[in-house]
DNA sequence: CGTACATTGAGCACATTGTCCACTGATTCA
DNA sequence: TGAATCAGTGGACAATGTGCTCAATGTACG
């Protein structure tokens, strides 16, 4: 379940460079083009890698405030359906069940602290939401990043095969 | 600093089918070529799209536990070496700083619960770290997303075309 | 020793890309 | 009203990359 150093590399180059073409990625790392082709079909079938999307940033679209947002949750209610409601919040981009003390960790965004509180409304409005506590995320001196994953795995793990 | 509807539909598309060339999404689209690759172009040079590059899965490679750790920063030190400390540490994803009664916000893999613990205790040995808290992450009810922003944002801003 | 696997290097037909162009339609502004 | 600007269209072109196939090689492993 893990990746070589090729496998890495692959990886990097495309985060680096993604309009290369799987010839020209072959290219510079020195291997026939068959083999990037069959290690990225490998990965994706593993899931390594999950998708080539576009990456979007919110706030480039306004929405500049990302909070955190700790959800309370009654226990009659059913997690399941506080999820799904939570879902269908456009501005809720992430939502994890947590140990601890809250029941729920959620990210959001807002296009300010105004329309930040209109957020948080929302979500308090969600049935079986007992109480919210949240923090505002004032700079972001690590944005979301896994390269240092990848070039780290491989030094942990198979050798090639 | 808003999108339009057609931008919606053509981000939406290449995160539906990333293997779609700028030829077959305009034709689905109903618009012409130069149309689609003028479109990219502005939001690539608008930060709205910051990339296409391959999305991989901490999961996939080993790192199955995610942990969100709450430090709390002696004042004296300063935040930022704090930080460049903490990108140092491969399993940090991302680190904020925070409102409240925390300082920073790290999101944090760990190949299991007893290698968490020897990522906290990386964390905890950063200069600085006075106090960690940490909330693991039991289930990803909404992984992260940004789709649902980009075929709200049209509604806010621009006219539909 | 034989098998299985990953890789290589080559070739092919086809589709796509990047880049031009001229023209249209809508909007803005003097 | 007339001029200018902008986005979109539809077409063209050469150059490139893609998906796919093939046989051959080297290595690891039982």
């Amino acid at each position: 379940m893990t990746i070589d150093a090729l496998d890495a590399r692959i990886i990097a180059l495309f985060a680096a460079e993604p309009k290369l073409g799987v010839l020209e990625c072959s290219r510079r790392l020195g291997v026939a083009r068959g083999t990037v082709q069959a290690r990225l079909d490998r990965m994706a079938a593993r899931g390594v890698i999950t998708g080539f999307g576009p990456e979007v940033s919110p706030a480039a679209l306004g929405y500049v405030v990302t909070a955190f947002v700790t959800l309370q949750i009654r226990q009659i209610g059913g997690r399941a359906s506080v999820a799904d409601r939570l879902a269908a919040i456009p501005e809720v981009l992430e939502a994890h069940t947590i140990t601890g003390s809250g029941d729920m960790l959620c990210r959001v965004v807002a296009r300010g602290n105004a329309d930040l509180q209109r957020v948080i409304d929302l979500i308090v409005e969600v049935g079986g939401v007992v109480r919210t506590s949240s923090v505002i995320a004032l700079d972001t001196p690590i944005p979301h990043r896994v390269m240092p994953l990848v070039t780290d795995a491989p030094r942990h793990g198979a050798t090639g095969t």
